[in-house]
RNA sequence: GGUUCGUUGGCCGAGUGGCUAGGCACCGGUCUGCAAAACCGAUUACGGCGGUUCGAAUCCGCCACGAACCUCCA
């Protein structure tokens, strides 16, 4: 059964159906990381989430173009007084070349990603590849009378634009009211409006990353990328632009504005947001330096974590959350996650080895449906795990040999649970250490076999010392019928 | 101050008018030589006060508390 797509639209602020432009392709536009430090939990985030739209987007049958870039210019590090942008800063502080920064820490976000299987993009663009394009977009919008020039710089008139087009419309703004309440903060600036922003900013001396631009040697302004390069690999309109709820003002909103400006007309027809990441409470940002990085995750070598994460447990804590909540960390929230993942994921390995009986009794119909609904329902992948449960219960019964199910039922049953847990929430199994060594297994199956034999000469102190002594190097041992099974 | 959003059981976290998601923890039971795992069962909820309604966690109003954005941020 087909269920139509739903999604939260920020523009109208609630959930509306999703109808593509044009039939069969969906072109989306998700804002990537700036690559000037290590990525953390929040950057995590986005790159599920619209991860899972992807996903999702594509099982429905569409084409879907993702783009998701990569800033390495631009975004001021300061106020007005140095103009200096963060890449550039880091370098000099590092003494190697800017580019170098940045390679450096895509490949370190590019390696997390995988790590966190969350697909690459179709295209991911950086910002210091299409400055010509960005220059151009700023003529556009120089000659469609919403820019002026002053000193090298080129800056966006809020005011003149807001006389024509809705300035505020995605972050419920008005700029009367932003006037008003930045007035004093507005000293000598090169702006003639606080509220007005950079498209194109003259370098100053020291500033080493610039580009020749008509008005000046300098860099694009903070939000200019996005617009020019959504419209130069997705068209002038497109679908869906997402990113972090924190990027809805300024930066969406601009991207509106100089985006409109330019081309005359709204370029973006689906805004999506996801939520913050919090840490007691409050946001995990760099700028508050109470993030963890993905890699301090992994490794467990942070204050605030008891233990290493891995990249699965950390997918599925954050797809136990809806994308549209606030979810708080806690490393008691990634333990419960990573039990639960782990019980699901050996239910889904049960499932492979489960024998099929000549009738069920368990009740499986109308799995896959209640998962579609739920997904196509603005991504609710908490109540597509919750489903996900509840299966897996049927799928432990019958292991038990309590309850039978059909070959039809199974067959079923294992494609759903393919699709979902692999194909769209992107789960996989993790194999830890030892995998692909025979030798160790072997050896360990020696071990265990020695102990299955004591067990049937009812000689329990060597039985429970080799069970115990295995438990206290890590490995589970678990009793079966006619065996047993460990995992380490 | 302005804008937006939130407050759910021991913890995390779904749910938008009636049918009390789910996970983790805890307790009782089944199974087991004992465990582990699994299964069964029990318990604990909707910030406060009013209103609408036959009926509200869910709609409306007020209050309290908290958060995000208004400056780079996922």
């Amino acid at each position: 059964m087909e269920h139509k797509l739903s999604i939260y639209n920020t523009l109208s602020r609630k959930k509306e159906e999703f109808v593509p432009l044009h039939a069969n392709k969906v072109g989306m536009y998700v804002c990537g990381p700036t690559v000037y430090g290590d990525g953390h939990l929040g950057h995590a985030r986005p790159a599920i989430t619209f991860d899972i739209l992807f996903r999702y987007l594509t099982h429905i049958g569409y084409k879907v173009r993702y783009v998701r870039n990569i800033t390495d210019v631009g975004h001021l590090e300061n106020d007005a007084d140095s103009g200096e942008d963060k890449v550039a800063k880091k370098a000099r502080l590092d003494e190697v070349e800017p580019m170098e920064v940045v390679q450096y820490y895509v490949n370190r976000y590019h390696k997390a990603m995988e790590m966190l299987n969350i697909l690459p993009p179709s295209i991911e663009p950086h910002a210091s590849g299409h400055i010509m394009e960005q220059i151009d977009f700023v003529q556009k919008i120089l000659d469609a009378g919403f820019a002026y020039v002053s000193e090298g710089s080129v800056y966006f008139d809020v005011e003149k634009y807001n006389l024509k087009h809705n300035y505020g419309k995605l972050s419920g703004r008005n700029v009367e009211d932003m006037l008003e309440t930045t007035r004093e903060l507005d000293g000598q600036s090169e702006k003639r409006r606080s509220v007005d922003f950079a498209l194109w900013k003259k370098a100053s001396p020291e500033h080493i990353m610039r580009w020749k631009a008509p008005w000046s040697l300098g860099f694009p302004g903070w939000h200019l990328e996005c617009s020019a390069m959504g419209t130069k690999y997705l068209g002038e309109q497109f679908d869906i632009h997402g990113g972090g709820m924190d990027l809805m003002f300024p930066h969406h909103e601009c991207e509106i504005a100089q985006s409109t400006a330019a081309l005359g007309k709204e370029t973006v027809k689906y805004w999506m947001h996801n939520n913050m990441i919090t840490i007691n409470g409050q946001k995990m940002g760099k700028s508050l330096g109470n993030f963890i990085t993905l890699e301090e995750f992994f490794t467990g070598n942070h204050p605030l974590l008891t233990q290493a994460f891995s990249p699965m447990t950390v997918r599925f804590f954050i797809l136990q959350a809806h994308y549209r909540s606030t979810v708080d960390f806690s490393s008691a929230a990634l333990e419960a996650s990573e039990k639960g993942l782990s019980r699901l994921m050996e239910g889904y390995a049960r499932l492979q080895k489960l024998a099929a009986s000549a009738t069920s009794s368990v009740e499986t119909a109308g799995l896959r449906d209640k998962c579609e609904e739920a997904m196509s329902d603005d991504l609710n992948t908490p109540i597509v795990i919750s489903y996900l449960f509840d299966a897996l219960k049927a799928i432990n019964l019958v292991h038990d040999g309590k309850e039978t199910i059909s070959s039809a039922d199974l067959g079923e049953l294992k494609a759903v649970f393919s699709l979902f847990i692999e194909d769209l929430l992107g789960l996989k199994a993790e194999n830890e250490a030892g995998s692909g060594n025979e030798a160790y297994k072997k050896a360990i199956d020696l071990l265990l076999n020695m102990r299955l034999e004591a067990k049937q000469n009812k000689d329990w102190a060597t039985s429970d010392k080799i069970r115990n002594e295995l438990t206290a190097l890590g490995f589970e041992i678990k009793d079966t019928k006619d065996g047993f099974e460990w995992k380490i």
